[in-house]
DNA sequence: AACGTCAGTGTAAGCGCTTACATTCGATTC
DNA sequence: GAATCGAATGTAAGCGCTTACACTGACGTT
């Protein structure tokens, strides 16, 4: 190994240096491309070239009050649920010269706020969110900085911010409907932690609706509310099972819950559909990957990321001050629903 | 909405001003935490409270040369392989008192050399990079800059860095015997892009090293490269299975492709491990979540993750010049390989 | 020939922070 | 009571960059 001699990064005066301009001239090169002759241009970019040159992020951002950074702050990194449609975010950031800053809650609200504030001081130009459930302090202290801020995952007409997304509980509602017509009224419900969690609620409250339209009584439906993770699907289907009578179908508001009520369904030598059904939502890949199949409700991940990234960039250059759009979902029948006869 | 009033972040010294002292002493309170009366301290904190007031990250690393934050790339975030690893390494982080950055190469290794300058420029303390395989330009530019690099997911004894992982080729060694043992001789691979990606290239020499082992030409055993995605892995298996005489058993490099396989298997109307057997590597949750049940090399993600963490704030703090540690792997043996009889 | 124009370039003032060094002042020592 | 010390605080010099403004000189105009 032997010591490391550890040069200093090379800086922008050293590249004026090199190239015998000033360090205007150089930062005109890098930056606002015209202005600047072709012949000096080359000599810089050559300099910038032999010395290896990046300019210091933070130093850039100082001075420019800018920085082509986005920062998002989502549920979880580690199911998929919203791996797609951020990576589509990503992707579409990048092609417009903005970069990505993603962190993450754990499920935790009371995490965001600092994680807000971490992403501002990274000097972020706007914030994606998921979901509308947050205290009110947030979306003060958003507005009064004055960050481009857009809702994900979630659409809602009158929310205190742009959203992009869909009616999380008019996309449940086909599914209930289709669970009830499917002869099934012995319902149980696995559900993520509702509190802070909008998507959650408003699935659930899908159900409810539903079951209020064929005139049952929610409160007598059973519903277990689990962190989002597939241990926790199979713990909580373990439970329901148990109740007399035995439910006909579990739904559960995500394909990870279900997924693991899947598992555990199998382990304990139970046969989905046949002893009972399970559906699931989001129609990540997990939901093809199982058997059966799951019935689940497909959601745009990929265009929503895409769009999102078209709207937010849109309102960060200030062509927009923030519009919503509600995104169509889908039924998606697959094996793990079946028809009491 | 409203025009926003757009008021700008409160600085160090709008802090200073409102608590009556001098922009050092807030910066001493906020950091160094010693040397500052209990009685200021107080004040200065009850005016940090009252303005909401966050450091500005940029301007702090370029005064202090410090960011408490580390770097890593992956090559994807789609996927589940690296999520839990990373998981645990950005926990335990912050337990530590550092911020995790993230960024992913789609399995580009071209964009490796541009994410890195990127995260040094975002003033990055420490390199957490994937496996050894990469130009020596960058290694280069990492020694030259003296920036602290651990590399994961792969153990060497002797790399130009030190790393914490596994022996892939060996890890691999144990399941492809127990193929072997098991009585298969028609033996055909999925494997990741072994280009740029030494940990595919070892897994894949792993069953190399077997098949002679067993007196076998490795050139007859049909391999297919595809990069990592469940379609992918599919797609791979119903084509090797056209061959004739057809495979006994397909093993993938790692359980992404093993899934897509299964599917692929059951879509096909193929039983699997009647009509073929399948096997995986990395044992990721997945495994357990389809049927039958993947048979694959259990690799301790969070463990790895987690000391990780350990050994490269170590370096970076300048307590340890880097050691390596090898880990573990396991076979995990479950329904998706069964012996020919 | 005198002038205006403007493309190309340089000068230098910060951006918000940390930290080496200087200063202050009460307590301690002789 | 003067000298010494050290804890607490202030002063101010940058860190590497962008950008408003100033400057230069070649060109076209009149």
């Amino acid at each position: 190994m032997g010591a490391p001699p550890h040069i200093p990064s090379p800086t922008l005066n050293d590249v004026a240096q090199a190239a015998g301009v000033s360090t205007a001239t150089v930062s005109r090169c890098l930056n606002t491309s015209a202005k600047v002759s072709a012949a000096t241009r080359d000599r810089v970019m050559r300099a910038v070239e032999t010395l290896g040159y990046t300019p210091n992020f933070g130093a850039r951002a100082l001075a420019a009050k800018r920085t082509y950074t986005i920062g998002a702050i989502i549920p979880t990194m580690e199911n998929a649920i919203f791996a797609r449609g951020l990576q589509a975010f990503q992707e579409n950031l990048n092609d417009k010269g903005y970069t990505l800053l993603v962190s993450s809650t754990a499920y935790r609200p009371e995490l965001e706020a600092e994680q807000i504030k971490n992403l501002m001081a990274r000097g972020a130009d706007g914030l994606l969110l998921i979901g509308h459930a947050r205290e009110a302090r947030i979306y003060d202290y958003l507005h009064q900085r004055g960050t481009p801020t857009l809702l994900a995952w979630a659409y809602q007409a009158d929310g205190p911010y742009p959203s992009i997304g869909f009616d999380n509980r008019a996309a449940m509602l086909p599914l209930a409907r289709r669970v009830f017509d499917m002869g099934h009224r012995n319902i149980a419900v696995i559900s993520g932690i509702v509190q802070g969690n909008d998507r959650a609620a408003e699935r659930l409250e899908g159900i409810r609706v539903a079951l209020r339209e064929r005139g049952m009584d929610p409160a007598q439906t059973p519903v277990i509310e689990t962190p989002y993770e597939i241990e926790n699907g199979a713990n909580a289907f373990e439970r329901l099972m148990q109740a007399t009578p035995r439910p006909t179908v579990i739904m559960c508001v995500n394909d990870v819950l279900a997924a693991g009520a899947l598992q555990r369904a199998r382990d304990m030598g139970l046969d989905v559909p046949g002893d009972v059904s399970i559906t699931g939502f989001d129609d990540i890949e997990l939901a093809r990957l199982v058997t059966p199949k799951l019935t689940t409700v497909h959601v745009p991940h990929r265009q929503m990321g895409r769009l999102a990234a078209d709207e937010l960039v849109r309102m960060v250059e200030g062509q927009s001050p923030g519009v919503s759009t509600e995104l169509e979902s889908s039924l998606k029948m697959r094996g793990s629903l079946r028809a009491i006869d």
